[in-house]
DNA sequence: CAGCATCCCGTAAACGTTTACGACGATAAG
DNA sequence: CTTATCGTCGTAAACGTTTACGGGATGCTG
């Protein structure tokens, strides 16, 4: 592979003028940068990243972390497809490249993203799925390593973030029910330490609490993010002396295993339980009856990490000159027909 | 960040010697060895890879690229996290990291990947979605950049690929379909040249032949890989005269849009039209009817793919000697209901 | 005791860039 | 004519590793 010192020699110019005028330097005349363009491109040149980073200390790259191996099929991944395209666009203004780190299984996530900055491989880092305590966030905020985090921590401090508004979306789901008729009604929640599960909580216990109806823990209950989850979630929900007649999932899945759980009882989704799901997803809309559940703009979410991801990188601050945000992001309702009138 | 400078200076010893000490080099003592690597520890020493990239000429770090933009909802990503699984798995063994290459929207593939590869962000690369004439093996190929390509190409060279064995599940599809007294069979492909369209059809071909069923062109409908595709395919299914009883689609989500558009005529599948859908996906068993379609295990097919790169690494090659691979991946039938006896 | 092999370890070059610094010629100002 | 300014370019150091090479100490053999 050519280097820049055989492009020079073939120039018969210094690399320093050959660096100069690749990168856009003000002192090398426009003539000879012609000729290093051309001849880059004649020679097939592209600058090896390994020298430039040595050199510059930094790598044009930032990474995605997502959660693979941990909880597979938690999130149909239409959602991370989504918000990568958005993101990637932002980035890709700016000359950088996104590259995704799965979450190895058997190293812990925290040392792995160290480690993959301090060998050079990305910049910045965005991360997801962040959970009640998150060794992550501590150990990226303690080492200085830009990065933004999609969902807060249970002790959100100061690094930047942006968290879908389940809090908020929690209460409307709870207040369009109660409206309905509903007052007992079962709430879905993963069964890790992820923490939107609390914060979901926490909207369903304050839309309650101004509803004067009182909080029944027995109606919570927690499963797999998963439609097996949903299966079991139905198998308890049924069980439940005075029975529910709502129910509230904090992932679509789960509708899917709640619904089939449901046929397999006689009972139809939408006329015997009312089923509100989130998030959308391509399925909500074939699922018989449709689901009522909200969305989210996956792209512009993408697009709102990158950003703020960028206000936090010195290289780039100046460009977003909001600075580090903190963002609750809205979703939309779509109705559907699952969640019927008592 | 500290390097090993730094920590050889804190130890007093050379750094030649800590940078033996560190990559088990023989010619170091086994007392040294130790306190290095106790050095390393306690000051949190980690290689920057850069420097080491540039003196060895070798990342370790292998790229998978998927499609993001080009066919949004294409594949429904369980299949992409899951062959990940697997790749993961063998090259965590060889202390190699894996990493997704997002398929840039506004950039040619082929010049993305000869990019990350001389940028040193990656040593080689998993391809998948391989089309009819893909610029991405022709360069690579030419380059002689190690990769393996998830699904052969027409040109099919001498480069290392593994290839769902579509040909040989249309034919058991159509096999299985004329047994249970079908005979007019539409087959839903993609509206692009991805290879795999072509190699389905030509076991379609070769199936007919066999049961001696004239092939009618009309028959074949090549829409989008999405669940809209499969509405459209719907719509074009109904006005052909002579209507046909059986239904054969590369896309699960194919399946969707057509039951879906079923249900609108007042049809149901199963009873007005056997359906078997490729692929499996957790979908499939909770359409109603259950879809008949077939699996791949996804994690044996990210190990097989990673074993095989590995053995066309010239470094890794001794430990894989089978030798670079051309293997039909095999698919097994997952019976549902959706594919009556006429 | 000379000679030799062995075991460790230090020295320094090399990888491909970027960039601070200085040099050179040409032009403008005094 | 001298001096300062400017535009352009070459030189060389630096980034953090790895590794070929050589050298000193030690033990062994003859």
């Amino acid at each position: 592979m050519i280097g820049i010192k055989r492009l020079a020699e073939h120039l018969n110019i210094s690399i320093g003028t050959v660096s100069r005028a690749l990168n856009n330097r003000p002192d090398v005349s426009e003539e000879t940068r012609q000729r290093v363009l051309e001849g880059a491109a004649e020679l097939g040149y592209v600058a090896n990243q390994s020298g430039r980073s040595l050199r510059q200390g930094t790598t044009r790259a930032v990474g995605f972390m997502i959660e693979s191996g941990a909880d597979p099929g938690g999130n149909s991944d239409d959602f991370f497809l989504g918000v990568f395209d958005g993101a990637q666009y932002v980035l890709g203004r700016h000359h950088l490249d996104l590259v995704v780190l799965p979450c190895s299984t058997d190293e812990d996530p925290a040392l792995y993203l160290r480690r993959m900055v301090a060998r050079r491989i990305v910049d910045a880092l965005i991360i997801s799925a962040t959970h009640r305590e998150d060794s992550r966030v501590e150990l990226l905020s303690k080492a200085h390593i830009p990065f933004i985090a999609l969902g807060r921590t249970a002790t959100a401090s100061d690094h930047p973030w942006i968290d879908l508004d389940f809090e908020g979306v929690a209460n409307r789901a709870i207040d369009r029910l109660v409206a309905r008729g509903h007052r007992r009604i079962v709430v879905g929640l993963p069964n890790n330490d992820i923490n939107l599960g609390f914060v979901f909580l926490e909207g369903v216990r304050s839309a309650l609490r101004r509803h004067e109806i009182p909080f029944d823990p027995s109606l919570i209950i927690r499963v797999a993010s998963s439609e097996a989850g949903g299966y079991q979630l139905g198998n308890e929900a049924l069980v439940i002396k005075e029975r529910p007649t709502a129910a509230l999932l904090i992932y679509e899945l789960m509708a899917i295993g709640l619904y089939r759980r449901l046929a397999e009882a006689g009972l139809q989704p939408g006329r015997d339980l009312a089923v509100i799901g989130f998030r959308e997803s391509p399925l909500s809309k074939f699922l018989s009856p449709t689901l009522t559940c909200f969305r989210v703009s996956l792209r512009d979410l993408g697009i709102s990490l990158a950003q703020a991801l960028l206000a936090s990188m010195p290289a780039y601050a100046h460009l977003y000159p909001d600075g580090a945000v903190h963002k609750m992001w809205p979703m939309e309702l779509v109705e559907g027909e699952s969640d019927a009138i008592l």
